[in-house]
DNA sequence: AATGCGGGGAG
DNA sequence: CTCCCAGCATT
């Protein structure tokens, strides 16, 4: 099933807003990257740390970035290996290689400044939709259409009535996200962040928790008796177990925990199958998350 | 449009 | 145990 853009009355739209936005300026989680004072690169850093990880697992590492790294250039001038080694566990490593490219285009096209034009910030290294609208929206306080997961699944509850959005991001959905972003710089920052937040402790993928929502009286999957997910056949959940990613990760911990280069030997003893192993090496190698040098492997210098 | 890419915590 | 998480790049 193909998604249908809703037709929602625009003043249904705004009062959902307008909601939305008074109940995240009293509910919302005091994020550290939602103090005041917070720079738009320590916002990207946020952004692009916690695509597809937790936020709590977020936190700790954004901080100590920052301490290390507070400004693009100074992530920039790093040593890789470091840079990797402070990613620490977040998983998807590549992100940190992109995230110090990405400084490194700051510096050098922006004069190390974070742009305010999602044209430019989605042309860095690393930078997609969604983060290049979060960090106009959420560090320059401009108007943007900010859809993740969360507001995806928001939007599919409350306007369309499903349970969840279709498998895959269409330009009818992204078109219909953009229809409703309101005008309003300030209105549309609060939209996407509220939108996000509800999505992301209320309604929740797993559970609904409708007691707790500011506009559950609205809502059309709710008014609709709750139906179920017609995607749920066709929706595949990755494996991780015994895959390539498992392997890679175990490796790029081995790398990350020695002081300098290891072993093969030392590699071998994290996954049994040689096979799998070699290519899995090889990969991260042209990833550039390792390097080889004769018998010894170790963090890109 | 489909895949590959980490890792951990909640249910 | 399964599911899911503030996605991106590549095919």
């Amino acid at each position: 099933m193909k998604f249908v853009p809703p037709r929602v009355p625009p003043a249904t739209v705004s009062e959902v807003q307008v909601l939305v936005a008074d109940w995240f300026r009293r509910e919302q989680r005091p994020l550290p990257w939602r103090e005041p004072a917070t720079s738009a690169w320590a916002v990207l850093l946020s952004e692009v740390m916690s695509q597809q990880t937790p936020v709590a697992r977020v936190a700790p590492i954004w901080a100590r970035w920052l301490e290390l790294w507070p400004t693009p250039a100074d992530l920039a001038q790093a040593p890789t290996a470091q840079v990797l080694r402070e990613w620490s566990s977040l998983g998807y490593p590549r992100r940190a290689l992109r995230l110090q490219e990405c400084a490194a285009a700051i510096v050098e096209r922006h004069d190390g400044v974070v742009p305010q034009i999602y044209d430019d910030l989605v042309e860095l290294p690393g930078i997609g939709d969604y983060t290049a609208a979060a960090v106009v929206a959420f560090a320059h306080g401009r108007r943007s259409t900010v859809v993740d997961t969360n507001v995806r699944r928001v939007l599919a509850r409350v306007f369309s009535g499903t349970a969840l959005p279709p498998p895959t991001y269409s330009a009818a959905e992204r078109a219909f996200a953009r229809a409703i972003t309101p005008e309003l710089d300030e209105q549309a920052a609060a939209w996407a962040a509220g939108s996000m937040e509800l999505g992301a402790v209320v309604c929740t993928a797993r559970t609904a928790y409708c007691e707790a929502c500011p506009i559950s009286a609205l809502c059309a999957w709710r008014l609709a008796g709750f139906p179920e997910d017609e995607h749920a056949q066709v929706r595949t959940t990755q494996k991780f177990t015994g895959t390539d990613r498992q392997v890679r990760g175990k490796v790029m911990k081995v790398l990350r925990d020695a002081h300098g280069p290891v072993l093969r030997s030392q590699i071998d003893l994290v996954w049994p199958d040689q096979a799998q192993l070699d290519r899995c090496v090889a990969s991260l190698i042209e990833d550039g998350l390792a390097e080889q040098d004769g018998e010894a492997y170790s963090l890109p210098q």
